[in-house]
DNA sequence: CTAGTTGCAAAGAGTTTGCATGGCG
DNA sequence: CGCCATGCAAACTCTTTGCAACTAG
């Protein structure tokens, strides 16, 4: 067994939050620790990669490896999805969208149907250009 | 300016050839320094990052970070892509495919025309498991 | 002969781990 | 008081760069 017991602390607390204010746009562990350090009360780069990486295991927030980014990003699962969406991711400015369209919604299925294979919408990402930056 | 001149050397033939025979799969700067190595012909990893990043330069290989995997995997660009395609990526094998259906050729007209985001094919990979996996 | 190419080793970026200290319950 | 959490520094992995030797044309 892993850990038998969870303490709620103040950092992981604080770092979730500040996850889920992003609204599931993606962070790099960096870009935590310099909020942080900006907002006068710094946490360990290591605390950071610790918390996060239970966070993913606990369902809270997913890990991607990006296109044009070295490291990791992670991201705040909002809410419930009750149909998880892929997401639109912009090149350009790195806005994430969660868009409904019935045509998104549709992909997994009809892939499955035509070519048996079964796409995992937690994990896909398609990458262009958002309206804003066209 | 850049480069004014540009040998064609064996190693950097006997890399793109090894690329093209994959057939458009993924694979790391590490696992092509193994290949050579194992066929009794070791090229330094350097020299192999140097030849790869002037590939994808060159437009004949893509280079992805991947979900899953720590560093980046280049992809030798077959021939040429008439309606560069959307690629799908089995989680467990790693296979990569290159389905040619019509539902897949739409998603990016659909999205454009519903959102105004233009998604970019070369960029993107739907992640999921490969009816061999299944 | 000249300029691009190669390998080695060192430098960098991102991430993980070990260990001693500190705090929650 | 026992455990977990935290920070620091060291270890590690992947990638890039500097430099001297080498080679194609």
């Amino acid at each position: 067994m892993a850990r038998s017991k969870t303490y709620s602390t103040r950092q992981r607390e604080a770092i979730l939050a500040y996850l889920a204010s992003l609204g599931g746009q993606h962070i790099t562990a960096n870009q935590v620790a310099l909020y942080f350090e900006r907002a006068g009360s710094p946490i360990g780069l290591a605390t950071i990669y610790r918390h996060l990486d239970r966070f993913v295991q606990s369902g809270k927030v997913r890990k991607h490896h990006l296109d044009g980014a070295p490291g990791a990003c992670y991201q705040h699962i909002a809410g419930e999805h009750p149909h998880p969406q892929i997401q639109l991711k912009c090149e350009a400015c790195g806005a994430v969208l969660h868009l409904h369209c019935s045509m998104l919604e549709e992909i997994p299925a009809h892939v499955y149907q035509a070519h048996s294979f079964q796409i995992n919408p937690l994990k896909t990402v398609l990458y262009g250009k958002c309206p804003n930056c066209l």
